[in-house]
DNA sequence: TATAGAACCTATAGTTACTATAGGTTCAAG
DNA sequence: CTTGAACCTATAGTAACTATAGGTTCTATA
């Protein structure tokens, strides 16, 4: 009976995520089944907040929800140690590399097309990028 | 009469894309419907397996869907110049550039984290990286 | 030619992580 | 006590496929 009391309208707005958002969160096991008000209204308080706040930021990191999931097992059980997360956040991070490793291959492509077609007023059926992207594909082999 | 014909299954393989693809790709109308043998299967020929590689390859790049449809209507429709195209390949190159900043970022986020996290042997709630996850987003202004 | 089984057909549901909608109830301010 | 904002649940929609079910056709072999 200490903590200060929010609706879902005020968390939402506290960790600048949407009501709806916060109602799938609780469907999928991300978020407890907070108490209710007499006619039903869910009622958080701070530990929600702070919760919920490790969810999103561990969302706009990247980590897909069962990850989070995994994460907030480290936490809600006792008896983890800071490696397992570490090891999650390293794994992540290369993850997230590659990401960027493929995002650059495809800006090369792109940029390489681009180069290629320097004029821009060739009917398209001239056009170098339309060209290339004609091209049968590297994964082909049948 | 002239072209060699293909099975949806060989087409696929041709192109290094699934039957269902091909079966999705008609029904959004990025593929023809292609005539049909008595029996029903379709029957394609050589313009398909260009076009569905064009299809595949414009996916690869990172062209939603939609996008690629304007990029065929630009090679269905006469009259059209290559420097549409080349505007939509540009333009396709920035979001490309704008995504791999966003995952620097993020990687740098989650390198922090981890250097931060020297040992890895503390309890979870002593951990630098949980804590930073806690952390209140910058988003949030109520 | 008969037949087995691979490949095909359609239609529908599942995936991820939400977002949007509909139709109804509760809360809080005036 | 009334009104309207905020809440409730349940369901459908989003993107771009992938997977499944249940049935039909094609083709290679006996």
């Amino acid at each position: 009976m200490n903590y200060e009391k929010y609706s879902i309208g005020q968390l939402a707005k506290k960790t600048a995520c949407k009501v709806e958002t916060v109602h799938y969160y609780e469907k999928v096991g991300l978020m407890p089944e907070p108490p209710r008000t007499e006619g039903g209204h869910r009622i958080y308080s701070l530990p929600h907040v702070k919760r919920l706040n490790f969810i999103r930021r561990s969302r706009d990191l990247g980590f897909r929800i069962e990850q989070v999931k995994e994460l907030l097992k480290f936490i809600d059980e006792p008896n983890h140690y800071c490696g397992e997360v570490k090891a999650m956040a390293m794994q992540q991070a290369r993850v997230v590399q590659e990401k960027i490793d493929d995002l650059q291959r495809l800006k090369s492509a792109l940029n390489e097309m681009v180069t290629h077609c320097a004029s821009g007023d060739k009917p398209v059926d001239d056009c170098p990028i339309v060209d290339a992207l004609f091209t049968e594909r590297a994964a082909e082999h049948y």
